[in-house]
DNA sequence: CCGCGGGCCTGAGAGC
DNA sequence: TGCTCTCAGGCCCGCG
């Protein structure tokens, strides 16, 4: 499911719950996700304390007491929700617990704070890793990663920059965590929209040429920190099963301009153009082939 | 090194 | 109703 804007959506929700509280017990349901679970997965996490909770990219990191930390990947239907104490018993456990599908909950963490935090994950594309703060930079999960796109050193001279010797299109090149770490189909296309860019452009003629200084790169980063600051607060997406942690819906998708909008009529002022769809590196693009150039 | 296509999984929805 | 096919928000890997 989730892109950079749910996964933060997911990391606030899980916030109150987790940080500075204690993990009591942690359960992993099955050997496995994407990989193996650590064989010591659930005893470096039973007693440790949640000093913090932040997120790089689309992986969160719980920061522990021991000087470990967790880190935690969504794929593509990984979700968390959390059972407060209260809810457990009360009217409020079946708006919760109401078509939760509880054969692809495969980790729980039972806090101190009295919440239980689920990991539900059909596709099994997601997974945890637990690593040694100070081994953090030789993770190779992250080393790769580019910067984070509402940072401060993701601007269009570092995005004209890391894109200037690409041979690809501009939305391959979005969609490579090592150029901007975060972005994912759905917000990729969305930001090319807002920027008028075209996907298919070359990722290269964002590099300044002569006259015109990095103009597409500064309207791409615009249109980049616009999207995910607007989705963020809307509480992320909500397409199949993406909810936030208390069980509601993030409704950004009601704004999406061209995504999973294929046949409509362009929404920017006056171009009457029509929204298509094709396919670009084995995944959907929507765009309209009109004001995007 | 780079870019691309395949594969990993399950479930939803379309079409027959 | 039920089967089969396609597609899905991600990312690692092997190939050329």
């Amino acid at each position: 499911m989730p892109e950079l804007p749910e996964v933060e959506t997911v990391r606030r929700g899980l916030q109150p719950s987790m940080e500075g509280a204690k993990i009591l017990k942690a359960e992993a349901r099955r050997k496995d996700l994407r990989f193996p679970f650590q064989k010591d997965f659930v005893a470096r996490l039973e007693g440790q304390t949640v000093a913090g909770l932040g997120r790089r990219a689309k992986y969160l990191m719980a920061d522990l007491t021991s000087g470990d930390v967790l880190l935690m990947h969504l794929g593509m239907s990984g979700s968390f929700r959390v059972l407060k104490d209260d809810d457990r018993n009360a009217p409020g456990h079946f708006h919760y617990e109401r078509n939760q599908d509880r054969a692809h909950d495969h980790v729980i963490f039972h806090m101190s704070s009295g919440a239980a935090i689920i990991f539900n994950d059909p596709r099994r594309f997601g997974y945890m890793k637990i690593i040694p703060r100070n081994a953090l930079e030789d993770e190779p999960l992250l080393k790769g990663l580019g910067p984070e796109p509402l940072g401060n050193e993701f601007d269009a001279a570092m995005l004209a920059r890391s894109c200037a010797n690409k041979k690809t299109s501009l939305k391959a090149a979005l969609l490579d965590q090592r150029v901007v770490a975060g972005l994912g189909n759905i917000y990729v296309c969305e930001a090319l929209f807002r920027a008028r860019l075209s996907p298919r452009r070359l990722a290269a003629t964002l590099a300044t040429k002569k006259g015109e200084p990095a103009e597409y790169a500064r309207r791409l980063v615009t249109a980049i920190h616009d999207i995910l600051n607007q989705a963020i607060k809307a509480g992320g997406s909500s397409l199949r099963d993406h909810r936030q942690t208390n069980g509601e819906l993030g409704y950004f998708q009601h704004s999406f301009r061209v995504y999973d909008r294929e046949g409509e009529k362009c929404p920017a002022p006056g171009c009457g153009g029509t929204i298509k769809r094709f396919t670009q590196n084995g995944r959907s693009t929507f765009w309209c082939p009109k004001c995007q150039k």
